[in-house]
DNA sequence: CTCCCCCTGTCGCATAGGCAACACATTCCG
DNA sequence: CGGAATGTGTTGCCTATGCGACAGGGGGAG
């Protein structure tokens, strides 16, 4: 067996994942997600269409896994909130420009229902982990405003700000937008957790 | 053993010489020929170096068989004087077009001496072995104009015209500009050959 | 209805490619 | 000068991937 537990995989791997979430998004692209099989994708991908399977269960799992992937460098860089360090922010509005294309069709209101449902749900499930790991003690404190309430809203405005900025003609660089994205971010957590420091 | 004799490679082995290739193009124009190390080429195409050797002796060799490869289509399609058909020709042009950044820097005049040298040498002799198999007769007879003083010409001014194309700042499409260089060609042919059948 | 075509998943076997280590050359810096 | 760092080629072993075949499942045209 001898899983491989830690995070250096085989270069194959790495390759072969790569080629096919690339794929999926320019197949997206071209003719749609409900359109596009798994042959097109392998197809384009130069991927055999059973190595697709050893990866993947289907082309909504490697959506999924391409979704996940896109927010790890947030998780790893982290603290959105503190001065100045958001470069995983920055690496994520970066990869979300160079396929605007593909990504407003996931995030826009005009998009196939299940790719948009799904997107939302992996914003949501992402910032939850992100700010329950920031502020872990407002978790469980029941004097502060419901954890809840407050991950919804904030994360709410996140995504509005993200889809904002993919439609804009000329959107600003991401760096810009990281910057502004912290700022609404700060402004709406620090009244209900920064005085408690 | 079991040598693969068919045209029809391993998905890995197209894959492979593929990225090589490409990284290959952008390495170049990135920080040019020379500059360019083994282990660039490798750690961009996401290709372990041991593999990079197994299919070629150094950069220089990536370098000539990508430039073979180029040319394929050309033979394969052939036939540039005859009516219309010369799609093999368009295929080439939509490469050169595709990288011309890359294209510009082996043939231009600025280019690294060994570039443009390779690059020269690659052209007369697929000009040659696409000439012989188009007009097998004329290599033999001593009463047309010398095969080879033909041959030279032809392909000089394909060079040329090849590099004034990639030079333009807003190029013509690749089926105007193949339909140009096949009326040269053929104006520069007929005189000497067409007139014997 | 059947036939045909293309899709999905899954399998066993053959092999290209990754990894780690090697000797050796080179540059560069104290 | 000497050694750290980086590059080139090469090797042996291990594994991810390709290939071909399979059963099963829609749909579209006769």
């Amino acid at each position: 067996m001898m899983q491989k537990l830690d995070g250096s995989e085989d270069l194959r791997v790495h390759r072969t994942r790569k080629s096919l979430e690339q794929a999926l998004i320019e197949g997206t692209v071209e003719k749609g997600f409900e359109a596009l099989t798994v042959r097109d994708i392998t197809r384009r991908a130069m991927v055999n269409r059973s190595t697709f399977y050893r990866h993947y269960l289907d082309k909504y799992d490697l959506l999924e896994q391409h979704l996940n992937a896109i927010y790890q460098g947030l998780e790893e860089e982290g603290r959105i909130v503190e001065e100045g360090r958001y470069e995983g922010l920055i690496e994520l509005l970066k990869q979300l420009q160079q396929f605007s294309n593909f990504y407003r069709l996931v995030l826009g209101t005009h998009s196939d229902t299940f790719l948009s449902l799904r997107f939302r749900q992996q914003t949501q499930q992402h910032c939850r982990a992100y700010f329950q790991q920031t502020f872990p003690e407002a978790t469980a404190d029941p004097d502060t405003l419901p954890f809840d309430l407050k991950f919804t809203t904030v994360s709410s405005a996140a995504s509005s700000a993200l889809l904002w900025w993919l439609e804009q003609e000329r959107p600003s660089t991401p760096e810009q937008f990281a910057h502004w994205m912290q700022q609404i971010v700060y402004d709406m957590l620090v009244p209900t957790f920064k005085q408690k420091k």
